[in-house]
DNA sequence: TTGTATGCGTTATCAC
DNA sequence: GTGATAACGCATACAA
């Protein structure tokens, strides 16, 4: 319980009268030593209170057993599930995980890049930022042949690990189902189309209105930023318009609300007058009234899947890699915002 | 852009025909090198593509620059951002954060605890998980003087820095509230009493009843763990007993959205016949119905605070350090779920 | 089964 | 202002 100063194996050795080395294989369950001699010297470290110094078996072994994690916004419900799916997968493998956040800034992007791979992690798992068109601190990894892993936000040109998130069939589900649920005049609140993610929800949307033999009406899609008030005032917009929708499919789940508060506001009736659904299953849309049908994307699941894949990788020794994009089913979760029949 | 491998201050020196100690002080802009060599030798580094490899840099000088977070789940509204804040102030100054989470398990809080101390990290702040009685693996920094900032679920025995909510004071605030709303009968649905931080809030509660003229009726006060169907059932448990509550005070948002979804399931009105406050604004908080009153805990700042109260231990050489608390202050929100009188 | 010797890349101490 | 050299703690190739 002192304070004393740092054990090490030598302090071990000199004590038990054995090489350091020795002390050093029994410690990592080298099968060659003794059982006699391993349990001596595990006996001792544990008395001693000795820890071992990864600082220096990491200069050692070249491995630092770190996954670098690379996020805009941590505070932010998918991505902290994907960094929480990382860090279970990471830590029952014994890998640390480092999180940095670029609030979608490209200059710290950059910078975190570089120290990452200064600080020579193992693998890096990221999702890019909103400003990340250059990407030669990205490209540092793959030249290096550190293993990486894209998710959600990913870099098409750089050829490595990508998971993502069926768009195009979570939209597509969303859509039909409204179509299901009796709603002929549907539109979209959609995002900005330079994100990949955002251009497939539409691409959805309007397959899945064509599929039904409905045309789609481009007064009926307004695209914006997704936060609360763009929401807002794109649901008035198309209220107010003549002949207004019966349903809307959100891009977000935060429009999905902001557009049933303006309907409620309204004395519009959600799922009656006007049915909803959103996308993400943020926490907020299982517990607001009514709640929203939404479309699920597994944030934790994404995170496990990534780390398994990283790992892998790592452990496969630099030997020649079959880089996979996994692309991760959506499901369409049923509420109160949209359901008309039952 | 080739696959190079690591290149190192030697291969600068070799190139350049110089020693590697005066391409080190050169990078590390050490003052006694000339403006000339100096920069000879980063215009050579950047040509060369060099990188720093910091494990042998940590390994020699001891340091990290790496400050541990254990957290009992990353994927949460309020641990999210103060593990955002921290992250912001320690990417400033060129600190790494490592992210752990304990899963409220006792087990894997031990497990961290001794992997970070074995990291070598150079500081820890952590928030101890639900079954944390027993403390010795966080003794262990305090004996080897690691820099340690306790925040919100706080070990009172260790003596470092700490830095909590004023739970007391926000708990006061919520009853006080509740009893002008013209509440007289107030229950509580509390934490485990190990942690400080519920203990606290109980004591404002009994407090706020006492100034007010209220005793305190124990059989109005339930603890449990706080998860959602907690809330309900102890929400059930008061309501159906004799002489009901006609308000209460959660020592948490999740378990005044159950209290909430029961009552309404039941058909009992709030805030008119049973009114409500929780604790945490939680981002859910403010978009149910009816939208919850609560107390704002603010976590961004903690983490932010936190962050520099280590990195000033951590720079300070291990000098006497005056350890401080620091309570942050509450914030009273009124919302809905609270509301009778306008 | 155990011991000896060596080196990982950097920084720090001393010398020049 | 610069260079030579040692040292950090561990893991491992090789020797015994």
């Amino acid at each position: 319980m002192g304070n004393q100063s740092e054990i090490t194996i030598h302090d071990i050795a000199k004590k038990l009268n054995i090489s350091a080395s020795t002390v050093s294989r029994a410690l990592k369950d080298n099968p060659i030593i003794s059982e006699a001699t391993r349990k001596r010297i595990k006996k001792a470290a544990e008395e001693m209170g000795y820890r071992p110094n990864i600082m220096a078996a990491n200069f050692r072994t070249k491995r630092t057993n770190t996954i670098g994690v690379i996020v805009p916004l941590i505070n932010r419900h998918f991505f902290s599930s994907v960094i929480s799916g990382i860090e279970e997968v990471a830590y029952d493998q014994g890998f640390t995980v480092t999180i940095s956040q670029s609030n979608d800034n490209l200059e710290k992007e950059q910078k975190i890049a570089y120290t990452l791979f200064s600080n020579r992690v193992d693998g890096v798992i990221l999702s890019i930022g909103m400003e990340t068109k250059e990407i030669d601190h990205l490209q540092l990894f793959a030249n290096r042949k550190v293993p990486m892993v894209f998710f959600d936000r990913i870099v098409e040109e750089i050829e490595t690990h990508k998971i993502i998130v069926n768009d195009f069939e979570g939209a597509y589900k969303a859509t039909q189902h409204l179509i299901e649920q009796g709603a002929s005049r549907i539109a979209h609140i959609g995002g900005p189309l330079n994100l990949k993610i955002y251009e497939n929800r539409q691409k959805g949307y309007c397959k899945a209105l064509s599929d039904a033999g409905i045309e789609v009406d481009n007064s009926l899609i307004i695209n914006g930023n997704l936060r609360r008030d763009d929401g807002y005032k794109a649901t008035k917009k198309l209220v107010l318009a003549e002949n207004r929708p019966d349903a809307i499919f959100c891009a977000n789940d935060t429009t999905a609300l902001s557009a049933i508060i303006f309907l409620q506001e309204n004395g519009i009736k959600v799922p009656e007058e006007v049915a909803i659904v959103g996308f993400s299953n943020e926490p907020f849309s299982q517990v607001v009234t009514p709640t929203i049908s939404t479309i699920r994307q597994p944030g934790f699941l994404i995170g496990k899947k990534a780390a398994e894949l990283i790992i892998k990788q790592i452990n496969s020794n630099k030997k020649s890699v079959v880089y996979e994009t996994i692309v991760m089913p959506t499901e369409l979760i049923i509420r109160e915002s949209s359901k008309r029949k039952k």
